[in-house]
DNA sequence: AAACTCGTTCAAAACGCTTTGGACAAGGGT
DNA sequence: ACCCTTGTCCAAAGCGTTTTGAACGAGTTT
């Protein structure tokens, strides 16, 4: 309808009005200006599906989230989609976001994106140990990037955050205030970020000669960590601090301290992982980890895009800092005198202030 | 490429075949069933750009989300996501998301989904009082299903929770608990949702004869909502109790009780609006109202897909119910006798079990 | 004066599908 | 014998772009 209609009224043909408007130099300036004052005057539009069909490319790229009946609580989707967002938006690319739960029905979820070409690229996020979804895309050489790492041996492009360093910063600043029994409240380890973190935990742990072996690994939601988190505690060598994988398992951590009589940041120390908006709701407030959620959207809008440019995804890996946040949940380890200097903590807790 | 391999090496016509697939009795059974059989064959898939350029539809909706920096702790999104994402599917339509800031930015990116027909409709949620995106999408005569209700006279669809229904009851019980002084502590008015909340809480007050003028108003984030408690709680006539229209603002009020030395639960019960996971993280859980969130996005979908067959905007609304989830920052007013019988409660608070 | 280059424009093809308007043969009714 | 219906198939047009290959006149070179 509208190349066309510019074409008429200015008395040129579709092909010019299309080159003018792309800017080419090989029509006259005076015509291309000419073009472009009509197209404005109309308000023209391309057609992106016209374009589409005509390019080959779909522009759009897509994103499945795994929506878990009741772990839509975790906003790490939304805030990456905010980061992917306005990368895609500058590209002119559209986003299309797909529920499915994990398992068969998610694979059959990109299947049905790279059916019918609906995407030029995919976006994948969570990765497990053995992700059959990189797998899969690996395998029909599709483009993509993934957020985290999995055990894959073909090369990928991924953005991580480094739960080992991270794991490890904490580790050694729960050392640093006199604990020696450190434990860790794990999500399930088929999670890469489960294992990253955990490796982390251990290899401070070994190094700084103490016993790795307070562990427990559960589904990260705060019913099942409070369980897990109690196994622990009521073992006799019972953790006088827990790391956490999670900022859920943290809060399930937190509750059994309670259940076991014990005071969170006095007692026992609690760190999570996430820097979850609850975080500094509950009491004490929560000592976390938090990592650039936003950021890593846009590095791996950043990255796709230059995939699909040309680029070779097996140059393209990036690993995010994260950040030690201190608030009130930890603190030197009970009957330590000497406690870590310059450090404020929220007074020990469970009482009000 | 396709309808034509299967046209070619089947000695059919490429109308034939599309005919065929489409399943029309116009070919002869034992035709179709070829067809069938070699498109299966073949993997065949239809390119959906070419059928979206021919059909002059998208087969695809728009939804934006509100990418307020630091506001995406907010799951309702997600959840909402989860709702409408299969039931799109099952329409074989793509989801687009975008993400943008309110304000100017925002009426771009709707401006941008009509622009070079990217979507067929979109999906509105968390509408404004004086909604500019509803004035926009009416104007242009945009099909659009909307989460909430505005101040525009013209109809339109739209799916809603009973805001005020839910508060009327939460008062209710509150009076029904011996509570005279019951406060508000409302997000911004031009929120609908926030003027829906607040209808119900003063209709109730004042049905019962009380007072409805202790209500205050913040943005719905913990922080500004104990900073807004804590001038209720500092009053001379303080509530014994507050409707809180978010459990942000539920979690920033719990903390301001206890910035006043008050026992929530027991001094001073506290109903939230959400029932966020983090409802159940807190001490003492918080009493909170749900609301059907992954249906609504179900029934907007729903909604949306009906319009583009055809039906009429006008007919389209829905008011979904809540449900009260009592848990056990709320109980009897202080100094009040007689309790309702039957109702169970944690404990009061802030002492461990 | 013929041949060539350059700048500007355009007709036509292509992308892969759906739809329109027949074509053609076989069978049935008159 | 003729016309009409019915069943089956197809050529061609069209959706709105971009791209290819060429046309054409003016100026430049030989």
């Amino acid at each position: 309808m509208s190349l066309a209609k510019i074409a008429q009224s200015l008395g040129l043909s579709v092909t010019t009005v299309s080159r003018a408007l792309g800017g080419f130099d090989e029509v006259a300036l005076a015509t291309r200006e000419r073009v472009r004052a009509e197209a404005e005057r109309i308000g023209y539009r391309a057609n992106k599906t016209a374009r589409r069909l005509q390019s080959g490319r779909s522009e759009a790229i897509g994103l499945v989230l795994p929506a878990n009946p009741g772990q839509f609580d975790d906003p790490f989707f939304l805030r990456l989609m905010a980061g992917i967002g306005p990368r895609l938006a500058e590209a002119d690319l559209d986003l299309i976001v797909m529920a499915a739960p994990p398992g068969p029905e998610e694979l059959r979820a990109y299947q049905h994106l790279l059916d019918g070409r609906r995407v030029d690229g995919v976006l994948v996020a969570r990765t497990r140990r053995h992700d059959e979804r990189i797998a899969f895309l690996l395998d029909h050489n599709f483009p993509f990037v993934a957020h985290g790492r999995t055990q894959d041996r073909r090369p990928y492009a991924w953005v991580d955050t480094d739960g080992a360093a991270a794991m490890a910063a904490a580790s050694e600043r729960l050392i640093g205030l006199g604990h020696r029994r450190i434990g860790l409240l794990n999500a399930l380890p088929s999670f890469n970020y489960a294992h990253d973190r955990e490796a982390g935990w251990r290899r401070t742990l070994r190094a700084a000669g103490l016993a790795d072996t307070l562990i427990a690994e559960s589904a990260p939601t705060e019913a099942d960590g409070e369980q897990a988190a109690r196994t622990l505690l009521q073992r006799p060598d019972a953790p006088t601090a827990l790391l956490c994988a999670t900022d859920r398992l943290a809060a399930g951590a937190m509750r059994a301290a309670i259940g076991c009589g014990l005071v969170v940041g006095r007692d026992l120390s609690v760190i999570g992982f996430d820097n979850l908006p609850f975080a500094t709701y509950i009491h004490p407030r929560l000592t976390t980890i938090e990592q650039p959620v936003e950021q890593s959207g846009a590095m791996m809008a950043d990255m796709l895009l230059q995939i699909l440019a040309g680029a070779d995804p097996a140059g393209l890996q990036a690993m995010l800092p994260t950040r030690l946040i201190v608030r009130g949940s930890d603190g030197p380890a009970p009957n330590h005198q000497e406690t870590t200097p310059g450090e404020t903590h929220e007074p020990p807790v469970s009482v009000r202030p």
